[in-house]
RNA sequence: GGCCUUGUGGUCAAGCGGUUAAGACGGCGCCCUCUCACGGCGCAAUCCCGGGUUCGAUUCCCGGCAAGGUCACCA
């Protein structure tokens, strides 16, 4: 076989000597022990929860150790493109705040350029065409159906299936057959001729799941694809290597797929990447578990979070505690502590895949959210409000100072009292909603009509809206007392048979009243906000 | 099915030869209290199973079992 002969009729002309890819990409200047990481998407436009999870610790990284992180596309297969990918790609990830230093759509430096795949198909045929001329690559004319025949005889059989030693049909084929196929036009892929052995085994160090044992590939996997487009596997080996990555961090999917890699890497004369092989973030599917999956969970997609007003700092410190077990402690620790100070280690990352606790991301988002000033939940409920919100919530923030006093003096934002009411934006306004407007919700009064009455009436009659809080009570108490119910919790449970109730009960119909709601904040305050017009018109209506 | 990985309360997990087996979320109860939330206190709940090694195994070894991943001209 003329290896020469083959590569030039199956690659025609001048392609660049390999030297010059060296040249054009050199290794960075980056200090001793600087990472160099990536995230490539393929361009779907779809990100998730998962994706986030790795996109953290690949920024982490990169950043701790005064590295670079960047973007590329891997546009390979045009059945994935979506027009739009790439800027929501990085819009998603910006507002999680993972920043690239560069890469696609980026700006920033473009010595690594081009960072979409299809614009480097010369490259990567550069490379093929070499290996077709050391006789390490090789052109398959098999179509699909000889493929899937194979397949099932292999399966049959009870033996490995794929493309490989005895059933690598177009290896060894002799230059006449080649020759004929290609003068009848018949459409090919360019295979990697492997040189290892599955039966030999050896150990590989992964950066996060520690020393793993591996078989040699033996796969012929296709390189080059019958439109001259490389696979990810070829990509990959020669894109990490010019665009000079040290750290692969990547889901666990890939790991089955490490042994062809590190072939290629090989076989290219590449120095290998290190690799850390992350778990994925599961999810309960009835009885059992599995991976995240961008298909069957469209609510675990970035864009849901955002919708639901999630605040993206929190749903960042959960992607954190999943991710450096001793990360939960240190922000307990350090609650004001910028995130970046935080000792990320890629070490401490988890070796099984955790599940996806709906109730713990609720609970740090209540933590972080009542963590906040006044004037940082203001404009978050604002941003997120003109995106998502209704046109009555827009309306929330005609009156910004009157907004604040409700976050301030009633939910207790910004104060040292905090409260943990919110959870999203979205519940949040919700929440409040009762400030403005008539209140939507209605709780049931559990009183009857009479009751409910008298104490409307009796309330009405005594109420000042100068009065303080102390005051404001004291009349609430005097008022239980004169139909009947303890003023005075301690007497109620000394007695419960003595009373109609207590003035807890009391108390409930004016809540209710006032704002729709048996459960609430101070209620005093609450009317206080509210002025004393709009506390009278509501007790008057609220009556039977 | 082959190969790889992983198995500590419901969830996330610390621990890595001797511990009353941390902590957080969730659940339950109590306290605080005009309701809710906050806060405080407390309770229930775990080392997948079986063999070894050892004076002693959650920790080490072997074997099971279970779960997850992967076996494309998709990434």
């Amino acid at each position: 076989m003329d290896y020469n002969a083959l590569a030039e009729r199956l690659l025609p002309g001048e392609y660049p000597a390999l030297e010059t890819f060296e040249k054009r990409y050199p290794p960075r200047d980056l200090p001793k022990n600087a990472e160099v990481t990536r995230l490539a998407p393929s361009p779907t436009g779809f990100i998730h929860l998962g994706n986030l999870f790795v996109a953290i610790a690949n920024e982490r990284i990169a950043h701790r150790s005064g590295g670079k992180l960047y973007l590329r596309i891997e546009d390979t297969d045009l059945k994935r493109r979506v027009d739009g990918a790439v800027e929501a790609v990085i819009e998603a990830l910006k507002y999680f705040d993972i920043r690239f230093d560069e890469g696609a759509g980026i700006g920033g430096d473009d010595t690594y350029a081009p960072w979409y795949q299809r614009q480097r198909a010369e490259i990567y045929r550069a490379y093929v065409k070499d290996l077709l001329r050391r006789g390490r690559a090789y052109p398959c004319f098999c179509t699909e159906e000889e493929l899937a025949a194979l397949r099932e005889q292999q399966v049959a059989n009870k033996e490995v299936t794929g493309y490989y030693g005895k059933y690598a049909k177009w290896r060894d084929a002799p230059e006449a057959e080649v020759n004929a196929a290609l003068d009848a036009g018949k459409p090919y892929v360019i295979r990697l001729k492997s040189m290892g052995d599955a039966a030999r085994k050896f150990t590989f160090h992964d950066e996060i799941k520690g020393d793993v044992t591996v078989q040699e590939n033996d796969q012929d996997v296709v390189i080059l694809k019958s439109d001259g487009i490389p696979t990810y596997h070829f990509a990959h080996a020669v894109d990490d290597h010019l665009m000079r990555t040290t750290l692969v961090i990547r889901g666990e999917e890939w790991l089955a797929s490490l042994p062809i890699h590190l072939e290629l890497f090989d076989v290219l004369g590449f120095r290998r990447p290190k690799y850390g092989h992350n778990c994925s973030l599961m999810k309960m599917d009835g009885q059992s578990r599995r991976k995240l999956s961008k298909r069957k969970d469209p609510e675990l997609s970035l864009s849901y979070y955002r919708q639901e007003g999630y605040h993206p700092f929190a749903v960042k410190v959960y992607m954190l505690t999943l991710l450096n077990s001793d990360f939960e402690e240190w922000h307990m620790k350090f609650p004001d502590k910028p995130l970046e100070e935080f000792p990320f280690r890629i070490g401490k990352m988890s070796r099984s895949g955790a599940l996806f606790d709906l109730d713990k991301l609720n609970d740090i988002s209540r933590t972080e959210l009542s963590r906040l000033s006044a004037e940082e939940m203001l404009a978050f409920l604002k941003e997120w409000a003109q995106a998502f919100g209704t046109e009555e919530q827009k309306g929330y923030f005609a009156d910004e100072a009157y907004l604040l006093k409700v976050l301030t003096l009633c939910m207790g934002i910004g104060g040292k009292k905090r409260r943990k009411d919110f959870v999203t934006a979205k519940q949040a306004l919700a929440e409040i909603g009762y400030f403005f407007g008539d209140a939507a919700q209605r709780d049931a009064y559990r009183v009857d009509e009479e009751t409910r009455n008298a104490v409307l009436d009796g309330f009405l009659a005594t109420y000042s809206y100068e009065n303080d809080a102390q005051v404001w009570f004291s009349k609430v108490k005097e008022l239980a007392a004169s139909i009947g119910f303890a003023a005075e919790m301690r007497d109620y449970k000394a007695n419960t048979e003595a009373y109609k109730g207590s003035v807890s009960d009391v108390a409930e119909v004016l809540r209710i009243a006032v704002t729709g709601r048996a459960n609430t904040p101070d209620l005093w305050t609450i009317m206080q906000i509210l002025g004393e017009e709009r506390t009278r018109a509501r007790i008057l209506s609220a009556r039977a």
